[in-house]
RNA sequence: GGCGCAUUGGUGUAAUUGGUUAACACGCCGCCCUCUCAAGGCGGAAAGUACGGGUUCGAUCCCCGUAUGCGCUACCA
């Protein structure tokens, strides 16, 4: 049996350069399960796919990991008991299994080259058959002929025996009993002709060896696995337990795609949302804790608190952006103003503003975040902060040189005197005490301060423009005006 | 085409072992707050649970069929 008391789960992503969010989302399920049972979440690359290698991706991945907070056990960098985490370094292993395999006549050598197969193939779709697939003859081939073919040094694959007339059923942990028909499948390739694995093989043999006792994975692989519970009998192993989670879609309901926008956890990082806002997103497509729980806004320690496999959806997922972007806005006003600060650094950097005064960079984050669902809008909400020239159109000019006007911004400038900071709070009793003087007040009042103070019409409650501006600032854009 | 999986408002989801005015959130609309814009508060429209058959006193929930969608059908994962 499984021992449950000790459970392993991994995420196992091959390395084609970036984390998908679909990929995201799998690891976290993972994630969030082996935490809230007290197990171990493992990382291991599966590189098995020579032409798709991507320079840099497995340092990537490991980095966007690391950045959304999702820590793992064993794995690259970090080793453990089961190592090598990399597939591309277990080639030996892989090796031994498949003489095993060979020897039991549950393998078998196969010489056609990929071109043959491929014409094996279209020729079959042409004659009408219900599912192409390789016809299975080198089944047939006797040991000496085998022997000759690799003394020749005809390059070869290896592929699975798959039983006939027989049906392989397993229990989804998701979806309960799956069935499907052996006749159906493939005699798949185990071994490539360059020598590496297919997935198929290696991640039976590592889903063992590494004593996973959950594999917890997108519901592409559902119909596959046949092909994997076959290895697991032939080699005499007991399955991982199965739980196929459903995809994220397109808003038209296809496949989470480049096409119809970001797919990349590094692309959502890059325009500023939060990790924890997308943690909870991603969350709660697919699960919910259920009944007697109405509030969205979860941590990482509450989600693992809360997650549990059979509350896990069966269909599709659409990704709402807008739903993303309300839960991200919520975070951004809600988060430690430090930490918030930091991330808005490089974006106000990047974005060519001066941060050398940081303070200055917190009191603008401060003020906009109730304005922006995303850190890359903060530039152009901080705008108004650091402009140097305020321009006006004739009515706004018209309006600021007006009577009222001028006695709004002489009293004001009068008043300015006695402060040192302006303060969120200091500044709307200071307009109170403008008000009593001038007998001006409202629009007639608040309108020409805020036009001064940002050249705009729109925009946050005046005491935070001040507080932000700083006293001088404000003083000499008052002035400014005053004297115009 | 074959096989597999799925199907509750536009979207994400809820609904104790079949009995609810089918709940919540996003979005949308309106009102309030207010110098403005956001935020916030309050309220509203929006599904009779894909469709058609069963089973049952009663079905979103169980069974069958159809439709639709998605996935798989590689020496890719």
């Amino acid at each position: 049996m499984t021992d449950l008391t000790n459970i392993r789960v991994r995420f196992a992503p091959s390395p084609t350069g970036y984390l998908h969010i679909g990929g995201l989302r799998t690891a976290l399920f993972n994630y969030l399960f082996a935490r809230h049972n007290n197990g171990k979440f493992i990382l291991r690359i599966e590189d098995t796919d020579q032409q798709r290698k991507v320079e840099g991706a497995v340092e990537n991945l490991i980095k966007t990991l690391k950045s959304i907070g999702l820590e793992y056990d064993e794995g690259p960098e970090i080793g453990g008991e089961y190592g090598p985490y990399f597939q591309s370094q277990r080639l030996d292993i892989y090796k031994k299994y498949i003489e095993q395999l060979l020897s039991q006549g549950d393998a078998y050598y196969a010489f056609e080259t990929a071109e043959e197969i491929e014409e094996m193939r279209k020729l079959q779709i042409e004659q009408g058959a219900a599912q192409a697939m390789y016809d299975r003859s080198a089944r047939n081939l006797t040991k000496e002929q085998v022997e000759e073919k690799i003394k020749q040094g005809i390059p070869y694959v290896i592929r699975l025996k798959v039983p006939q007339n027989s049906e392989v059923s397993f229990n989804d942990l998701i979806r309960g009993t799956v069935t499907i028909d052996t006749n159906l499948v493939d005699d798949q390739v185990l071994m490539k002709s360059d020598g590496y694995p297919t997935y198929h093989f290696a991640n039976v043999i590592d889903d063992h060896l590494m004593q996973i006792t959950h594999v917890i994975r997108g519901e592409e692989w559902l119909t596959s696995v046949p092909k994997h519970i076959l290895l697991y009998k032939a080699l005499g192993w007991e399955a991982s337990l199965m739980a196929h989670v459903p995809l994220i879609l397109n808003p038209d309901r296809t496949k989470l795609s480049k096409r119809q926008g970001d797919v990349a956890t590094e692309d959502f990082l890059r325009k500023g949302y939060l990790p924890d806002a997308l943690v909870n997103f991603i969350a709660l497509l697919g699960w919910n804790p259920g009944e007697g729980e109405n509030k969205e806004i979860f941590s990482l320690e509450e989600l693992v608190k809360l997650f549990t496999i059979e509350r896990v959806q069966t269909s599709g997922a659409v990704f709402n952006l807008e739903k993303l972007n309300w839960m991200n806005a919520e975070y951004i006003k809600n988060y430690d103003m430090n930490k918030l600060a930091e991330l808005a650094f490089p974006i106000m950097e990047n974005a060519g503003f001066d941060i050398t005064d940081r303070e200055k960079v917190k009191r603008v984050v401060f003020a906009v975040r109730t304005y922006i669902n995303k850190l890359d809008e903060i530039p152009v909400q901080a705008e108004r902060y650091y402009k140097s020239n305020i321009e006006l159109n004739e009515m706004q000019k018209e309006m600021l040189s007006s009577d009222s006007s001028k006695r709004v911004f002489e009293s004001l400038s009068n008043k300015l005197n006695g402060f040192n900071v302006i303060t969120t709070e200091s500044f709307k009793p200071l307009l109170n005490e403008v008000q009593k003087e001038t007998g001006i007040k409202g629009k007639n009042l608040f309108m020409p301060v805020r036009l001064a103070l940002t050249g705009e019409e729109h925009g946050p409650e005046l005491g935070l423009v001040a507080y932000v501006l700083g006293k001088d600032e404000v003083e000499r854009r008052i002035k400014m005006f005053l004297n115009m």
